[in-house]
RNA sequence: GCGCCUGUAGCUCAGUUGGAUAGAGCAACGGACUUCUAAUCCGUAGGCCGCAGGUUCGAAUCCUGCCAGGCGCACCA
């Protein structure tokens, strides 16, 4: 309908301009007012327009009106304001949406998934497997899953994929303290150094591991080996809980990519090779890093990309001092490997500590793909734990950050997700514990959740007064007339322009607010209008118009991984 | 010092990518349950949209400069 609305206006305005060929190209684009007072859509083109040909814009949009030629669903149209267009479409046509939704049910706004749809990457959590999730994860989590439900909802193929950083320093570390505490539960007094990791976890998989073998056998491996044994263990049991983490919140991967393996296939050494080949690498120094302690710094000469010419501050190091591959070459590898495996677009969900990685991954990607191609990357800022408001300090060193599955356990795997839904990604935000439990009942997540219930109460309501529901063709919309009940249809209809537009931004958090709006306009409806009265159709259509909206608010509590109770 | 993100009601946040009178929830105050669920609704109060310029018919939104907070800044991941 918008379409057919632009497209009528768009031939309107290029028959103005036919006199002016100088004229840039002026666009038609809709918007939906605020106030119903103003339409259903409004359109601003008189006011671009009065600036390119020189003359009153009301004047203008009356021109306009006169040779546009509508589609039928067009009941009027005003000139208001400066110069606005306001249109109005027919009541009636509008409420059949009602029907196609019911007939459509869970695919109202959904899009089926094409033979040609984009294939999709979507790379999120991504944590290290070191220890449990905490809550930054989590958001990343939540994000991620409810991106790809909306992306896979308006017709993309979604590949969900998790990175495990299993290989490098990190894992040396965390071998080397489940070794620690391996010995500590033999009997022998140990210390854990300040780079450990300290938590109780590590000593579960110690105690796991010591159940596995003999603590002799493992003694008597040599260092190297021993080390890589407990390593593929201790990752391997960090993933199992991290797995049981997503579970609880029912987040599922279709792939984990493991960095090692990466590593092992060669594609790593083969890419600086090809790096080298291409003449996009060169051996260099870089100058020492600014604002932060250099004491420790001393100049050595690295293999360095050129990322300076595809948008980077500085050229990037490829293989570290001793010639193994950095952090960074590895990332351009599994990333040159999604496009190699045939996607057409990857998408990156990040926490904020790496927002100075962004620019420079990108940079690659376009280096390595004549810049055709370069990861989307959502930067998911920081959840500031707080409880009684003063902050909770996170650290995985210290062992004192407070885990994902705590929290879920706490507030409610339906009140985390909806909360972490309702803010934009690049909002970082205070979560306080005690604040998310207390005020549990007052969750926005309970209230859009509660209109769903309310309607299945009306359901249940309507069976027992024995009224049987018409078929919904046979329902005549034309009694639902009033203010509540036509906005209420409006935003039904403007449901899967919301998708596209979240879609299109990769901004998921918006059917969070989309929903809790519906859900507040259906509350205020049902305190003005009862919906099972002595009045037979005014009653069928109600019941139709309440159906409706609780199959949009299943549909979009569907996308954010919500569940929508028939009963509270 | 440099880069990225943020600054909107007392608090937590929206604001459809430049539109019409800036909106919700919580907190405060006053009302509404013999009715389909009061986990709700209605009303009142609360705003130099961080500050200062600029761009234009029009700015919370765009550009510049400040101020404040967060994250990051070779040889970790």
């Amino acid at each position: 309908m918008k379409q057919a609305l632009e497209q009528a206006l768009q031939c309107a305005v290029d028959i103005l301009l036919q006199d002016t060929p100088n004229a840039k190209n002026v666009v038609v684009q809709l918007t939906r007012p605020k106030m119903k007072e103003h339409g259903d859509y409004a359109a601003n083109i008189a006011m671009p327009l009065a600036g390119v040909l020189k003359q009153n814009p009301r004047q203008l949009a009356e021109k306009i009106l006169q040779t546009v030629q509508w589609p039928e669903a067009v009941e009027g149209t005003d000139i208001a304001g400066p110069g606005f267009i306001n249109i109005r479409l027919q009541k009636a046509c509008e409420a059949e949406v009602l029907k196609k939704i019911l007939l459509q049910g869970e695919d109202y706004g959904r899009i089926a998934v094409s033979g040609t749809a984009d294939n999709v990457c979507l790379e999120f959590v991504s944590a290290n497997p070191t220890g449990p999730m905490h809550v930054g994860h989590g958001r990343g989590a939540v994000v991620g899953d409810a991106l790809g439900n909306l992306l896979s909802t308006r017709g993309l193929n979604v590949h969900r994929e998790y990175y495990i950083n299993d290989a490098g320093a990190q894992i040396a570390v965390l071998a080397e303290s489940v070794w620690l505490r391996m010995q500590g539960l033999q009997g022998d007094s140990i210390t854990l150094p300040e780079s450990a990791y300290p938590g109780e976890y590590i000593i579960d998989i110690a105690k796991a591991l010591l159940e596995q073998r003999d603590f002799s056998d493992i003694s008597d491996m040599a260092d190297d080996q021993r080390m890589a044994w407990i390593g593929a263990q201790s990752v391997a049991a960090n993933m199992a809980m991290i797995r049981g983490d997503l579970a609880c919140m029912d987040i599922t991967f279709d792939h984990f990519f493991s960095e090692k393996a990466l590593h092992k296939s060669g594609k790593v050494q083969g890419l600086i090779q090809r790096l080298q080949d291409e003449g996009t690498v060169y051996r260099g120094t870089l100058p020492p890093p600014k604002g932060k302690a250099v004491e420790d710094y001393h100049a050595v000469e690295q293999l360095l990309f050129r990322t300076t010419d595809f948008g980077d501050d500085v050229d990037r190091p490829l293989a570290k001092q001793d010639g193994t591959a950095t952090y960074f070459a590895a990332d351009i590898a599994y990333h040159v490997d999604k496009l190699e495996r045939g996607f057409d677009r990857m998408i990156d969900i990040w926490g904020a500590d790496h927002g100075g990685y962004v620019t420079r991954v990108q940079a690659a990607i376009k280096a390595l793909t004549q810049r055709e191609a370069q990861p989307d990357v959502l930067l998911v800022q920081m959840v500031n734990l707080t409880r009684d408001g003063k902050p909770v300090r996170m650290s995985k060193r210290a062992g004192t950050f407070v885990t994902l599955r705590e929290v879920v356990d706490e507030v409610g795997a339906d009140a985390v997700r909806f909360n972490f839904m309702t803010r934009r990604v690049e909002s970082q935000f205070d979560f306080d514990l005690q604040e998310a439990k207390e005020k549990s009942n007052e969750n926005p997540v309970y209230y859009v959740q509660y209109a769903h219930a309310r309607v299945a109460a009306i359901l249940r309501k309507a069976e027992q007064e024995g009224i049987v529901l018409q078929a919904v063709d046979d329902v005549d919309v034309s009694h639902l007339s009033s203010a509540e009940e036509q906005t209420l249809v409006a935003q039904l209809l403007a449901y899967p322009e919301m998708l596209d537009v979240a879609a299109d931004r990769l901004e998921a958090y918006r059917v969070a607010t989309y929903v809790m709006k519906l859900a507040a306009n259906f509350h205020g409806f049902y305190h003005k209008n009862r919906v099972v009265t002595d009045d037979v159709a005014l009653t069928q259509a109600r019941l139709l118009l309440a159906r409706a909206v609780k199959q949009v608010i299943a549909n979009a509590l569907a996308v954010l991984g919500v569940s929508a109770p028939d009963r509270m």
